[in-house]
DNA sequence: CGTTGAATTGAAAGTGATCAAGGCGTGTGG
DNA sequence: CCACACGCCTTGATCACTTTCAATTCAACG
């Protein structure tokens, strides 16, 4: 049988056995459906289960007092949405679906338990938060920059983030993102966004249209985004 | 004998019984000093150590490929500078003393075995990182929103984890930052944090001056700021 | 009392935001 | 099979917050 995409995520930085992996995947068997531009957690929320996307793509994001919508984080199939939330009275931001998702539930609480029973899974809990927090800093030292390398550094980063979990290969990926969620994401307007857009297209880097993003010239992409792919990946995999 | 910061920083979060609690203190023996401006891990840097800072503080950052620097998070006695690189193979960002400071060292590996031999442990650690994302996070959404609220949400920020790390309680704080260092860490130049700052202080809401800073109306600092302290709390405490 | 690092002030230039329409494609219903 | 509607992308013009560049002031210190 197949692994879970949770499994298949903590694989990618530890060994886990086939028990520890069942008893993973046993703590989160219970899957639901959230269709597209529905929230999968909203702010507010008490956390007493906790959820892993299952099957397609979710965003992080926070409203800003302002109005805006910030995303903070693009959700791919294994990741967590909501760990951190188990320690907060309320969830401090919501989760909504970019496409149709497939979600697991379980009990925060059996979570906590195979934490303290399985060291070795709780050692992997604690890294895959280590990159996650990696990926944040990345955020942060990329708003620095301007738009055109924002734009350059999400599809880097989502387009290594899915050939980590299987989901791209070629140049080409399906990013189910529509140009305002991508400026939601950097911190632009979605017409500028579109600007940028159009400048990198001309320039024969990347084109996105319609879901698909192909990259064109990947070494001039790099550069440009400044992406180092280090940060993303565990160069060595704990035994 | 008084708690080690790292100790302290973690029985915030979780209960360590005495064992515990001297097993992690014997893990980080090895303290030096670093003078003011210096680094204490360099970009590029091996990671076989990990390092925690016992008193003063410091700052993560990293130089952009414009020139730039921007910081990613501050660090207070406690906090850890470089778990989370000892999976990679070189560290990506540097972290340099704002103040003199000093750091107390172990070896990584052994760090790994206390985390498979006390789940305890483990699980504060995966809670601490969880809040340190926490913290990106929310410097993500404020950079989206201006001058004057991003650097009311700093204060607030710092002010609040001063006071979780007891080196703070009053309206008054000493905060050992200049204004260009402000500036790297909510991407303004240092011209326009010293505006925004006079701004700040003519309208009674904070004074900073001297590396002091001094809140004078809370409420309505947290107002500009959009601040909730509930991202940096935990509200339950584990067993 | 000169030197140095930090804080301040002034004026000009930009990058991206805002406001307002217009175009385009796809799917649905008549 | 066409018309309309809705979601998304595209374009144009103007506005504003920050940056940049260039000095000047201030304060602590040797």
């Amino acid at each position: 049988m197949e692994n879970s995409p949770l499994a298949r995520k903590l694989l990618n930085i530890a060994t886990l056995n086939p028990e520890e992996q069942s008893r993973l995947d046993a703590l989160l068997s219970d899957i639901s459906s959230v269709a597209r531009r529905h929230d999968i957690i909203s702010e507010g929320d008490r956390p007493e289960r906790v959820h892993v996307i299952v099957e397609g793509w979710a965003a992080r994001y926070k409203i800003l007092p302002e109005g805006g919508r910030q995303i903070l984080a693009f959700l791919l199939p294994g990741d967590f949405c909501d760990v951190h939330a188990t320690m907060l009275a309320e969830i401090d931001h919501g989760i909504f679906a970019l496409t149709d998702c497939k979600v697991a539930a379980g009990s925060a609480e059996a979570l906590d338990r195979l934490i303290i029973d399985e060291p070795r899974i709780a050692r992997a809990m604690w890294w895959a938060a280590l990159i996650d927090e990696s990926v944040s800093r990345s955020w942060i030292a990329n708003q620095r920059r301007d738009a055109r390398a924002r734009i350059a550094h999400l599809f880097c980063e989502l387009h290594t983030r899915m050939e980590i979990a299987g989901l791209a290969s070629g140049r080409k990926a399906d990013v189910p993102l529509t140009q305002e969620e991508v400026g939601d994401a950097i911190g632009l307007t979605p017409i500028h966004v579109n600007r940028t857009l159009q400048q990198l297209r001309s320039e024969g880097v990347v084109e996105f249209r319609g879901r698909t993003l192909t990259i064109i010239d990947s070494r001039k992409l790099s550069k440009i985004a400044g992406f180092s792919t280090n940060y993303l990946h565990r160069s060595r995999r704990l035994s």
